[in-house]
DNA sequence: TTGCGTGCAAAGGTTTTGCATGGCA
DNA sequence: TGCCATGCAAAACCTTTGCACGCAA
């Protein structure tokens, strides 16, 4: 078994995820951070750390727009955006990304794996598709 | 208005994309494929002409995994695996891509857009999550 | 002391862009 | 003839990897 060190690197970059709430932000918006702070943070090692804690199941990688850089965001159960019921949404028109509660789709999840063995990672998954503003604005 | 020309290598791109039945290709299939053939197709211009396509409502962009290219394919209404009810589930423990016909999603997606405002796109979206197989193989 | 983690730079892979040239209408 | 499309190479971008060094346990 491998032994897993607890370094300055890990505890900050941690501290970091808890701190903006659970925000989704990309590895470069951590390097930048640190490197405002005049701290020591090599991106290799943020891109090291992310994919251990992800291995922990205490970070979430999410992939919202295929253009740009994946996200990543500290996983807490009480924030209203990583429980289960809540899914992503995002706008193909605007870009917009919206945080969906919805009673149904959750549902739809148990139907999944009940009848299709199917078990939906809803944190991982991103419904594509127009918003209403941009359905609207388009008639 | 921008006038567009017709020219070899959008027909003979298109028709590549039509012969294998709507099949996910990467750009880098395409371009292999005229290599082989000893056609002359540069890899800006397929990419280019596949963002043309995608505009015109042609062809369709999967992004089936990140770590790999994007996929595209023709969009053909009488193929099983872009009709509506048709939904890509991919199982990130062994990395199937399952085509999954679900009468309770299609009607998901008349929920999200009549209570949510939200137009769900099947061709885009990727449902994630374990498939049946691998989650008895964990147990 | 052991070997895991770090940091730098370089490599890797996909996609985009600049620019001169080719070819459709 | 006008201007859109092509093709090549280079750039852009995100992410991973190699390797020597630092540091936690």
């Amino acid at each position: 078994m491998r032994v897993r060190y607890q370094t300055r690197q890990r505890e900050e970059i941690l501290s970091y995820l808890e701190s903006v709430n659970g925000r989704h932000v990309t590895a470069q918006e951590i390097c930048q951070y640190f490197e405002k702070d005049g701290v020591s943070m090599g991106t290799a090692t943020v891109y090291r750390q992310l994919e251990r804690l992800m291995g922990e199941g205490l970070v979430q990688k999410y992939i919202i727009d295929e253009k740009s850089a994946a996200c990543f965001a500290y996983i807490d159960r009480k924030n209203s955006c990583h429980r289960p019921a809540c899914f992503h949404c995002k706008c193909e028109t605007c870009g917009r990304l919206i945080h969906l509660d919805c009673k149904e789709l959750e549902e739809i999840q148990n139907h999944m794996l009940q009848k299709h063995g199917f078990a939906l990672d809803t944190f991982r998954t991103v419904l594509y598709g127009t918003c209403e503003r941009c359905r609207e604005a388009r008639v």
